[in-house]
DNA sequence: ATTATCTATAGATCTATAGATAATGC
DNA sequence: ATTATCTATAGATCTATAGATAATGC
């Protein structure tokens, strides 16, 4: 998705172009419903893009998909990532994570959505959010930041209750989503061994000048 | 699943034999992959059924991979729920369904598999565990054994947790997965407010007489 | 000239139903 | 006689490909 690389002539472009619509049809899908079972017709339809095209790209629908998701999450790390640019401390980091998911969630809903639709592990698998904040966990232990018995655990119980969290955004829309992330943010890093008073000044602090 | 209606005559043991068989089909493909996209042909051949036998008991296939679902939570939740039978501290009550959920995972391991493969959304909004939780948490605050923040939240980090859990269980087979549990447990429960030492010997007591 | 996209379609598969068969109730 | 199951199949849909068309490079 994020185009980084300037593709060198035309050809690619267009090619690079019509791949990115399916995959950018598929991102909608997985957003609305999660359910996969729509015909390679219809999703090229809904590309603007011939149907025999999509066998230039993608071998079968499952591999589409599974592009697709990639890609959200790819996306969805890489923005965490660059509005936490400069935050060092792991409690701030993980605290921060959660509230920008949050405000994603506004700015980004399909990133969202495609994350309720998902099963726990192949968003934990792939290049998320999740792999950042185990490094905040190890980071954190090691600079005993955190007392906290199994970084393991510690860190599935944080990829959980992400989820749970963007899933509370999801099928609550009357709950003040930022507030909710605070507060998670504040239970969570209590559970990781800060005192109830740090936690909620983490927790609660000032998001990060870079937002 | 539960047959705890005995039913009045062959014809209506013999119609609800074959429902069931057409749900256990379900419930493995479920479990197996969570791939839904099997053809109902398949599910009937699997479940050892007419092929049009399908239409008598579900309108579609959605329908019944729905009725699959709350099926498995349900046997979920009142396993859990009858092992947890004459406790009564919130604490303990949270601990144990976490504990036990771990050891269904080698004595209902389709069960298990059966959560990995569903969005969270779902689990929660069925009968399993996360009801029981609810209660569990309701309890828990209103008798001041655990200070929470938000109880919506601390319920929404439970279910991700727990989720969370029962994939580690799925994603990493080395893992002690009974020691796992305990452990998480013992983090939580620090989050709910318990102390370190508290968490700890409740996480790590006794697993109920009832088991 | 080369490469990607688009159109058309063959063949496979899937859903839903209609009618035949088998099991049970009374 | 009634009801559920099973078998066979019509019609719809879907996948994958082959060949035609359009766009670009050199």
């Amino acid at each position: 998705m994020p185009m980084s690389v300037t593709l060198s002539n035309r050809f690619e472009r267009r090619r690079a172009g019509t791949r990115q619509a399916l995959v950018r049809a598929a991102r909608q899908i997985l957003a609305e419903s999660g359910d996969t079972s729509a015909s390679i017709q219809a999703i090229a339809g809904r590309a603007d893009v011939g149907f025999g095209s999509f066998y230039n790209h993608f071998d079968s629908k499952r591999d589409l998909f599974g592009v697709a998701l990639e890609d959200a999450m790819e996306e969805f790390g890489q923005a965490i990532d660059e509005r936490l640019h400069g935050v060092d401390d792991p409690a701030e980091r993980l605290a921060g994570g959660l509230r920008l998911s949050a405000r994603l969630a506004e700015s980004h809903p399909e990133i969202m959505r495609i994350v309720c639709h998902s099963e726990l592990g192949r968003i934990c698998a792939g290049r998320g959010l999740a792999p950042r904040m185990r490094l905040d966990v190890e980071q954190g232990i090691a600079s005993d930041r955190f007392t906290v018995v199994d970084p393991v655990i510690a860190l599935s119980a944080l990829n959980g209750s992400l989820l749970a969290l963007v899933e509370l955004w999801l099928s609550k829309p009357q709950v003040d989503i930022d507030q909710a992330a605070a507060t998670m943010a504040e239970v969570l890093l209590h559970m990781l061994g800060l005192s109830p008073e740090e936690a909620h000044d983490v927790a609660r602090g000032p998001l990060s000048a870079a937002v």
